[in-house]
DNA sequence: AACTATTTATAAGA
DNA sequence: TTCTTATAAATAGTT
């Protein structure tokens, strides 16, 4: 739109290409938004700036409560493993070494971290046959 | 847009709301691969359909990938430990109870593996500390 | 930040 | 459902 058509590929200056981002942006903002009230539908937006500025957008749930419903359809759009992990540092060396760091907050009641001890030998137990299985084919 | 200027509200008409989902969601794609291809960024997008159909847009990294930059940015937008475990069933019963499985899948080498291993091992030791802070709070 | 000539999206209609 | 078209909305270049 506006006074000429627009190429589509990378636009290197990177200052026209910063007010690009941030008009458009904002009206993808907006019609994520339009589309959700008129549609009355869940939507979940996420948007880096060139400088690695997040943006998001939601309605009615939050983004991460949209995203898990997304992880929670496997058929769908798959997880792997190392993506549910938080990746501290992914450095491409030798053995592609990856870091992890647990997070482990946010935990209310002696249930819930009952429940999620569970899950991490539940985890345990399956990481250490996948180990083996690996080392033997 | 369009012939008359469209109230911002829930279309009623369920046809009507259907047809304009599915025109407005096409539209976003293209407004969100817009913006990632000129800004050569990373974009991610989920949408429902009225009918619940997941359609999922992202470029260069997966959905989930962008997703969980998110979570690796825990001042912007946070994510409960629970949320990040995939949730079966949350059940608002007596306890709140909620159920996770693990999902130990695509693991590619021992040192993957291992690595995936030693994340699991602090995350216990941090839940059991947890676990006991709660229980004498 | 604002403006505006154009392009683009789209609500209704066919 | 798919196509058309009048009109609303977005926006590239400019100031």
């Amino acid at each position: 739109m506006g006074r000429n058509k627009l190429v589509m590929k990378k636009i290197e200056d990177s200052t026209s290409r910063q007010q690009t981002y941030s008009k458009r942006k904002d009206s993808i903002i907006k019609k994520a938004n339009e589309l959700a009230v008129l549609c009355d539908t869940n939507v979940a937006l996420l948007m880096f700036s060139p400088n690695s500025q997040v943006t998001s957008y939601s309605r009615k749930r939050s983004v991460e409560d949209i995203m898990l419903r997304v992880v929670n359809h496997p058929g769908r759009l798959n997880m792997r493993v190392e993506d549910i992990m938080p990746r501290v540092v992914n450095q491409p060396g030798e053995l592609n070494r990856r870091y992890y760091e647990p997070q482990v907050k946010n935990i209310r009641s002696v249930q819930e971290a009952s429940a999620y001890q569970q899950f991490l030998m539940s985890a345990m137990e399956q990481i250490q046959l996948s180990k083996v299985s690996i080392s033997q084919s």
